[in-house]
DNA sequence: CGTTTTTTTTTCATCTTTTCAAAGCTCGTA
DNA sequence: TACGAGCTTTGAAAAGATGAAAAAAAAACG
């Protein structure tokens, strides 16, 4: 019936779950997917238009910073927020691993 | 460039979370993995095969049923596990709603 | 320089997850 | 029925994540 083509190795499978790990938080998925329909988007927008604290928008996206998945640039005053689609992508090839048909 | 568009909505974005902190875990994803690769198996060719601890291992096999992202099927004596691929398709779905194209 | 705006970092209390060991089920069979 | 094999659940300790508030950093601007 199925056969699987893809062994992930242990390092593969620890990132592979550090960046869903980082995925899996409702806030950030909002914050993701804001960011997403914004392109690029400076923190005080993100906070502002999702009703969030910003000390708590701050904190997580830092957790999206360390797990790759959002690129920063400051222009001035504000830091521009962005996602590396890259990363991203990779997470979803990861779980799409388990799901390879012969 | 690039527009999003899907927008999840509250309840979707916790269940998708939910399905992807269970993913989230380097042990979880294999075992996910290998019970992907033997379609039905019995937790104990599990844990001997991949060198876990009994118990942990149907700990996180628990984790992995209350996310419904595999099912079980008694056979006498042993369970059979299998992954519950729509399921599992569910979350890279998710993961994917970020990363659609116009 | 001192102040304001924008964002990050730190700190701390609380809650959740993970692990481990032991006890508890469930089924087949002697 | 009682035993063993297979698996799950429980309870406690350690580790990690979360949220909220306050302090700190970085840049712009008078």
């Amino acid at each position: 019936m199925r056969k699987a083509r893809v062994t992930i190795n242990g390092e593969k499978l620890h990132t592979s779950s550090e960046i869903l790990r980082a995925l899996a938080h409702p806030l950030r998925m909002q914050i993701l997917e804001f960011i997403d329909q914004n392109e690029m988007i400076n923190v005080n927008k993100i906070y502002n238009t999702l009703n969030l604290e910003q000390s708590i928008t701050s904190q997580h996206l830092r957790i999206l910073r360390i797990a790759g998945l959002v690129v920063t640039e400051r222009d001035g005053k504000f830091i521009h927020y962005a996602i590396d689609y890259s990363k991203l992508n990779n997470a979803v090839n990861a779980v799409d691993a388990f799901l390879e048909e012969e």
